[in-house]
DNA sequence: TCTGGGGTCCTAGGACCC
DNA sequence: TCTGGGGTCCTAGGACCC
């Protein structure tokens, strides 16, 4: 007689999320190769110019922008299945990709209209359980064990029901993946997209997970992907079969207990359904790389804006930060940061720029600059007690005077 | 084909304090 | 005078994720 499962675990992803949305507003572009991305271009002028009031629906498809049109830093975001058939993936360079694809439709990225969908799909989940947690715009963690439903048929009646509620609610399919926990939700979930649900138990491990490349395994990137390769390790399967006391000595103890245990399929992390930032930042590449005193009044209003920008963020947000930092990419790719922990807390446009302007002085300035970047970080939030300001640490502050 | 922007967490050394 | 640890904070860099 077979226990029930204890835990079951939901990861629920938006298929191609950023292209589908555009896709419910140019619903004339279905079935065609799109891709999202491009940096900050807008959508082309002449696209909407002579279309006056028409629903956006109506837009020849002449009239938008291809991929082979395109020139500049950019990279693709997002791209519809069509488009994945010539090999055009997310984090690809646009000049790339239009060598792949140069009739491929190019969309600028449109964050708002995604967050609105993002909070409607979201919305959906919360109406069944708030044991949800976020993982960015398009994707979530979802805890079924008590959820209505959630333990029927290994999860599959709760998930069809989600999927159903929210392609009603926004339009859009989402891919979920039922399993005793996070780490395998999240596997399972990428076996059967887009559009699919995979119900995963402990015991598919072997035959389901193992001939899976480690890369599947959320936490094992392109780096550690590579060192695996070098001990012939290519598989999950692999590294499962791997001494747990080897991986300790290769790989660190924490780090290689770590593998030993994501491969073997346990994990015990919660569902988190509150979290708190960390950070806040502003970045921006520029289009031609800029140098520290040629363009140093284009750097100057750059570097004021991105902590205007900051500082914009956190007031809307409602938190203040007192480690201020600057991150500079220069046109060889290495980078360096810089930061400063102050006595107080802000979220002043100015005494960022002030403190931010002393961590850009502390960098290398020799090389050309591509990326320039300003984060405040050990954030609070402003109404608390910890935000507001101690006597002793006032002098600190730019431009005020000591009191004595 | 040169490679965005916004985040999180971890590590490691040094300072500093007890 | 020399020799210790432990704990925490700060800074810089790196890997990873969406």
């Amino acid at each position: 007689m077979q226990t029930p499962p204890l835990r079951r675990i939901a990861h629920l992803d938006m298929d191609a999320f950023y292209a589908s949305v555009e896709l419910l507003r140019y619903p004339q572009l279905k079935g065609l190769p799109v891709v999202i991305g491009g940096g900050r271009r807008r959508v082309d002028d002449a696209m909407l110019a002579d279309h006056g009031d028409r629903p956006l629906s109506d837009i020849p498809l002449d009239k938008f922008p291809r991929l082979r049109d395109y020139v500049g830093r950019g990279v693709i975001t997002t791209s519809t299945y069509a488009a994945r058939q010539f090999g055009v993936g997310s984090a690809m360079g646009v000049m790339k990709a239009a060598k792949l694809c140069p009739d491929a439709i190019l969309l600028p990225v449109d964050f708002d209209e995604y967050r609105k969908y993002s909070r409607a799909f979201k919305d959906e989940i919360l109406k069944v359980t708030p044991l949800m947690e976020n993982r960015g715009v398009d994707e979530v963690y979802i805890d079924f064990e008590f959820a209505a439903d959630g333990q029927e048929d290994g999860g599959r009646v709760l998930a069809q029901r989600l999927q159903q509620a929210i392609f009603a609610a926004t339009g859009l399919t989402c891919s979920i993946g039922v399993a005793p926990n996070k780490l395998l939700a999240k596997m399972a979930g990428e076996i059967n997209k887009p559009n699919g649900i995979t119900i995963l138990y402990e015991s598919d491990l072997a035959t389901k997970i193992w001939p899976l490349p480690c890369r599947k395994i959320n936490g094992i990137g392109p780096r550690m992907d590579e060192k695996l390769k070098r001990f012939a390790i290519e598989t999950i399967g692999d590294l499962a079969a791997r001494d747990p006391e080897w991986l300790a000595a290769q790989f660190g103890r924490s780090y290689g207990a770590w593998l030993h245990a994501a491969a073997h399929g346990r994990d015990d992390s919660p569902v988190h359904t509150h979290s708190e930032p960390v950070s806040m930042s502003r970045e921006t590449t520029f289009g031609r790389d800029l140098h520290a005193v040629r363009d140093k009044a284009e750097l100057g209003a750059v570097f004021t804006r991105l902590c205007e920008q900051v500082a914009g963020d956190l007031a809307r947000k409602g938190y203040v930060g007192k480690t201020i930092g600057i991150k500079v990419k220069y046109d060889d790719f290495t980078g360096v940061t810089r930061d400063h922990t102050a006595g107080f807390y802000t979220a002043d446009a100015k005494e960022i720029r002030q403190l931010a302007g002393q961590c850009l002085k502390r960098a290398p300035l020799e090389k050309r600059i591509r990326l320039l970047g300003v984060r405040v970080g050990a954030l609070v939030k402003a109404d608390s007690a910890e935000a507001a300001p101690r006597a002793e640490d006032i002098a600190e502050k730019p431009g005020t005077l000591p009191l004595f």
